[in-house]
DNA sequence: CCGTATCCCAAGCGATACTG
DNA sequence: CAGTATCGCTTGGGATACGG
C-alpha cells in the first residue's frame, strides 16, 4: 500500500461519488454523455424528482456535470457529464468490477 | 463508458468503504497488516471507541477484516486486513488519486 | 416539462458514562 | 484494554402537493 493514510485524499472523491442514487446518475450520463432531465428519470427507475433535482445540483456545483436550459415552453433542460467528470470513471470502474466479483463471493459463501 | 447503468454493481463495493471513518481504518489495517484496537484508535484522529468499534464491526462481517482476540488480562485484540481486504486496494488508490487531483483543481479555482 | 415546498421518518454519528 | 449502553442531534431520503 503506497498510500499514507495520513495524507489520504479518498473522501474527497468519496463525497463526489457518494449517494443513494449517484453511481446511475453518473453512469448513464457517462454512457450517453448528455440528457434531458426526465431522459434521465426514466434511466433511474425509483428515484423521485426531488432527490434527482438535488443530486444534479450537487453534481454541477462540482462541475461534474453541466446544466443547459433552453428557455422554450415546454422547458427543455439538458444535463451534461463534463471532462472533469468524466475522470471518475476510473474510480467507477475499480467499483464495479469489485462489486462483480463481491457479488459471486457472497453467492458462493451462501450456497456453501 | 463500458459499464452497462443496468448492470451495475458500484453499489456493492460503496457499502463496504462509506462510512465516515472507513477509508481511514482501511488505509492503516492495509499499510500495517495487524493493529490493535487502541493502535487503530491513535491512527485515526478524533474518532470515538463508539464509532470505530461498529466500523470494525462492519468490516469483519463483510470479512473485509478479521478480529483475534487474546484471552489475557488486560485483553488484547487484534485486527487484521484478509487477503479479500486487500482487494479494496484498487478502488481506494483510484480514490485517492482523484483526490489528490480534486484538491489542487479546487485550490486552482479558488485563487483564480 | 422541469422543477419547489413541506412534512416526516430512519439512519448515521457524537458525547458521555459505565464494565469485565 | 477493549469494549457496551444510552441519549440526542443532524443529515439523507421519501411522499405528496403545488407552480411557471
Amino acid at each position: 500500500m503506497n498510500i499514507d493514510p495520513k495524507q489520504c485524499h479518498v473522501e474527497e472523491a468519496l463525497e463526489i461519488v457518494v449517494g443513494k442514487w449517484k453511481p446511475i446518475i453518473l453512469l448513464n450520463l457517462l454512457k450517453y454523455g448528455t440528457l434531458r432531465f426526465n431522459e434521465l428519470k426514466r434511466s433511474v427507475p425509483n428515484i423521485t424528482q426531488k432527490m434527482l433535482t438535488k443530486h444534479l445540483r450537487e453534481l454541477e456545483e462540482e462541475d461534474i456535470i453541466t446544466r443547459m436550459v433552453y428557455p422554450q415552453v415546454p422547458p427543455k433542460v439538458e444535463y451534461s457529464i463534463t471532462e472533469y467528470g468524466r475522470s471518475l470513471e476510473p474510480i467507477l470502474e475499480a467499483m464495479h468490477e469489485w462489486g462483480t466479483k463481491h457479488q459471486n463471493r457472497k453467492r458462493t459463501k451462501s450456497v456453501r
